[in-house]
DNA sequence: CATGGGATTGACT
DNA sequence: GTCAATCCCATGC
């Protein structure tokens, strides 16, 4: 993808990666399920400004910024919008596509349906760490994530609340392709069409 | 320097 | 449905 992909607002970002193809070495799998998050709310780890923790999130659109959750897991996203602003897409589920024998083999589990379908399952089944906080997702690398496949070019979207989370839990920020089995929960009853 | 709280998951009732 | 695991780091004294 490339670097004007990202350095759009957030929320376009968010929507236009389900479908795409996220790929970690030789795992891969399309992008189903997304979250964005910006700096202008509080749910997002940017409103606190600049820290160490946070520097990844300030740099340049098309950065993976990589955090450690509940002191166990790690998530992935992909910072957007301009240099400096505060933003990324945060992925929370793949339909997996390639390497499925080593995403079971990290995962220590086999239904197909259980090895992405969460923010924390799909950095562990493609060996996302958080070595890889910083990783420029535009330039050749280990993480890549490419354009939608001809057959999710259509993709039906559906938006609803974000998932997890305590404040600003209202905004509408969480994006799912309509129908998908591999999502991390399923839409409520009060998704729309995005 | 001490404290508290997660953008989660899996095991258990 | 409930709950513990586990650790980084932001915050406040």
């Amino acid at each position: 993808m490339k670097h004007s992909f990202y350095d759009r607002p957030v929320v376009e970002v968010a929507r236009d990666l389900v479908g795409c193809v996220l790929s970690c070495g030789d795992c891969a799998g399309v992008i189903v399920e997304t979250e964005a998050y910006h700096y202008s709310e509080p749910a997002s780890h940017a409103f606190v400004g600049v820290t160490p923790r946070t520097r990844t999130l300030f740099g340049r659109p098309g950065l993976a910024y990589v955090y450690r959750s509940y002191g166990i897991h790690a998530c992935f996203n992909a910072v957007c919008e301009p240099e400096g602003v505060g933003a990324a897409v945060l992925v929370r589920a793949l339909q997996p596509i390639c390497g499925l024998a080593e995403m079971r083999a990290r995962r220590g589990v086999e239904d197909v349906r259980g090895l992405c379908s969460g923010p924390g399952k799909l950095t562990q089944a493609l060996g996302i760490e958080l070595g890889h906080n910083g990783l420029d997702l535009v330039r050749p690398g280990p993480i890549q994530i490419d354009e939608r496949p001809a057959a999710w070019r259509a993709v039906s979207l559906l938006t609803d609340t974000r998932i997890g989370i305590t404040k600003a839990a209202e905004l509408p920020w969480r994006f799912c392709a309509q129908g998908s089995r591999f999502l991390s929960r399923p839409v409520s009853r009060r998704s729309v069409a995005a």
